[in-house]
DNA sequence: AATCGGAATGAGAATCGTTTCCGTCTAGCC
DNA sequence: GGCTAGACGGAAACGATTCTCATTCCGATT
């Protein structure tokens, strides 16, 4: 399905995500490695009909399929907002911890990093609710939601 | 359509969910007072079908109704996860400003409140990107994602 | 207290993002 | 080159939510 790739996928980066598949027992196909693309290229996180737009090629069934197979895996990470649209973008272990700023006019999600000190902060305070409440935490996400500079 | 609450509404949330409702044209009926006992009682955010079986004269299509209107009046708040379901909760300034431990493997969400250190370090970091990227803040949503000690 | 007007209600139909089916096609393997 | 499990794509199915519309309720007015 792939001629043209929108961004490149690094060596790295690929075997990165070749090697999560497998270790679902899923290949990284062209229509994977295309959604992928799509998504890098697209430089924050992107709705189904976004990223069906920007590679025409895609069929909405395989795309919605293998978003599925590569959350599953790891690879990627589903966003949900009050929008109509889930979103996805690379999972945080394949870029870097960092958070989603949302505006309530558009929709649109962006990200930010908080600096290491606020970070470490937050960790430090999660941690000790964690350990009160007997809930094992996998993950912490800080959402900023307000409306963004275009929608102002 | 409410003979006996499960949960009393005290006086003064009563007056301030009325003139929240008034200065959206709404009116504080028995239907829209049911909901709000329902999630009252439930003391966590509920999703549509537990509210439905909590009060079992509710009938589903004025529930999502008056659940939209008491949000967009600014009494609820809706919380949207990765679970099939939207959840409901007294919105934070009739109660007071806290976060979400979300169960990945029940879907269940509670409430918690971070330290007030913690959460004006956090306040200060936020400000910070929002001047940073141009961004009109109204509010922060943090939550932690993880296994409830009922999943463990 | 009877009436009128507009909003609220409830049962069911419609919507639409998402998921699943199912027949066809590929890629990887001998 | 054939074989076979898995991937693909178009279309049908699904389900939470929203809409429709006839009926009922509320509350203001006389």
């Amino acid at each position: 399905m792939s001629t043209e790739p929108l961004a490149t996928i690094d060596t790295e980066l690929d075997e990165q995500i070749t090697d999560l598949l497998r270790r679902s027992d899923q290949r990284f196909t062209k229509g994977r490695r295309a959604l992928v693309e799509a998504l890098l290229a697209g430089g924050q996180p992107m709705t189904i009909p976004q990223v069906l737009e920007t590679d025409t090629r895609l069929s909405q069934s395989s795309a919605y399929r293998n978003l599925v197979v590569l959350e599953a895996a790891g690879v990627l990470t589903r966003i949900v907002t009050n929008d109509d649209f889930a979103r996805y973008e690379l999972a945080e272990h394949l870029t870097h911890h960092h958070h989603h700023l949302i505006c309530s006019s558009c929709g649109d999600v962006t990200d930010f990093a908080l600096d290491d000190q606020a970070e470490a902060g937050l960790d430090a305070a999660l941690h000790k609710i964690a350990a009160a409440t007997g809930f094992t935490v996998e993950a912490h996400r800080l959402d900023l939601v307000g409306v963004c500079s275009d929608c102002d």
